[in-house]
DNA sequence: TACGGTTACGCTTTTCGTAATTATC
DNA sequence: GATAATTACGAAAAGCGTAACCGTA
């Protein structure tokens, strides 16, 4: 299970193709065609179907492990890299959407007054985004939001891949944000459970993703009935002020014109954490100084 | 990085010597040395001191992150495996020291006259040594223990290696025993914070891990005065009336001649799971069912 | 000097590309 | 019949063992 046809393995699941994946990886397709054989025959399973080129049921276990995997091995090769290369003058940070930036931003112009030549470079992506970015060493640092029970760490898929420092940056109630005239409007605080039938928004890229709330809640309920893939929380709010559906937010994000509901029963937080991969660079660790003071 | 050389250079850290390891993997001196100059030269990075043979700074990490890279290819491997073979007439149960065996036994009991022929193995190590038979598809089930809070799953160091089905198969309260004329022992119940300074026992294999309440407690206290190796209850039991040190213990494993005071402020509880790896066995698969109802 | 890791060298195996072949839509 | 994967084959490279070669206790 050589990491090479790995590596192809998932390029041809991808493409729905071989000629596409050789092409992709620089190979000839008759290259991909025989690494494919290869795995196959040392697995003793077939695992893909040709004409439609799809994986087999064994195949899309692969899959399964084939990422986290390949992603593991791409973070050992930054991690010794960084180890032995010069420290560079460049910091980049990873953001998801709703993590909190305001004790970020406080100690990035603390670090200035440091570092006064560092690049300082901040991306908005999402959470699998961000945690391939440490692998690779595109980021050198991220700051990831989602939710968790009061003093636990954030519950990542696929998480500990990167062993390394986990800062806590910032923790807050999570509000179930309703247009004002609505029938919850008026509650002191709501439990998720007796929310899993309501009319849901999901927009996961600017408000908690309805399957964290699934997740969280051990239910498979909380399905939408519309679906905003936007970033904008001007739009957001306004789907729900109109009466689409609501949406669980971070008090700090829950736009003045909706009523904020707390969440109760189930104690849990909107948390930001960063997340700096060992051994990081020299400004990452030292912001992560700035900010644990 | 290849597996293979990955392997090697695993062998080589752990006999601390290239011929040793040659011999353990059936390679030649010469192989071994190429091996790990193969290794180093793609990382570019020095692994190993020689003379004596040791994993420098960059080794080290790179140990980190080579067990479980090894321990998840072996697990995709027997899960492929297991998809494509026949199904298998054994189940082969690992359990950790402290896991609740009484639902399993019953279950078992009705799985008996299901599959009159099936030979049942019971197993009890480590938890990663289970979650390495797991892997390796030596174990075919497992039942581990370890601390949570109330709906909290077991929170494992490598864990989601094997993708599968979790089920919880216990709950029960978290005792701190002691002898009988202890000064606490009149206290209804106790907060875990105030005992990170007590004279502990260390029985991981006993008892709940000292390291287990150091991580649940983000301390890094709960120091052992005394550490016991053994697995059995009456030595711990003894050590404990005789006034060495306290341990803490699910409620089940408190012998009547001790005190068992509840643990309470941070709610947490000691779980008993049962993890079935993808896809498992049939017997596994069954005994699930059973264990469900 | 001896023990143990490295290097040189040759053989074998693997791996890839070109090109011919086959199979499916 | 065209598109796309497979197979055949030769060239290049990698991997391992034997054996000669250091370098350190």
């Amino acid at each position: 299970m050589d990491p090479h046809l790995l590596r192809t393995f998932v390029a041809v699941a991808r493409e729905g193709s071989f000629s596409a994946a050789a092409q992709e990886l620089g190979y000839t397709q008759s290259a991909v065609s025989q690494q494919i054989a290869a795995l196959e025959a040392d697995l003793g399973v077939p695992l893909l179907t040709r004409r439609p080129v799809a994986p087999t049921e064994a195949g899309t276990r692969l899959l399964e492990h084939a990422g986290p995997l390949l992603l593991r091995l791409a973070a050992v090769r930054t991690e010794l890299t960084r180890l032995a290369a010069a420290p560079s003058a460049r910091l980049a940070i990873g953001l998801t959407p709703l993590a909190a930036t305001d004790r970020l931003a406080a100690a990035l112009a603390r670090l200035r007054a440091d570092l006064p030549q560092l690049l300082v470079t901040l991306e908005t992506l999402p959470t699998a985004r961000a945690l391939a970015g440490l692998a690779t060493g595109e980021l050198d640092l991220v700051l990831l939001d989602g939710i968790a029970a009061p003093t636990d760490p954030l519950h990542l898929p696929e998480a500990d891949q990167t062993p390394g420092s986990v800062l806590m940056v910032a923790e807050e109630p999570l509000l179930l944000a309703l247009p004002d005239g609505h029938p919850l409007a008026g509650r002191r605080e709501s439990g998720l459970p007796e929310l899993v039938d309501a009319r849901w928004i999901d927009a996961p890229e600017a408000a908690v993703p309805l399957a964290a709330l699934r997740a969280a809640a051990h239910t498979d309920g909380f399905r939408p009935h519309l679906r905003y893939q936007g970033t904008d929380p001007h739009a957001l709010t306004a789907l729900i002020a109109a009466g689409h559906g609501l949406a669980i937010l971070p008090r700090r994000a829950v736009d003045p014109r909706l009523t904020g509901v707390p969440i109760g029963r189930p104690r849990l937080l909107h948390r930001t954490e960063l997340r700096l991969p060992h051994p990081g660079t020299p400004a990452g660790r030292r912001l992560v100084e700035l900010l644990s003071d």
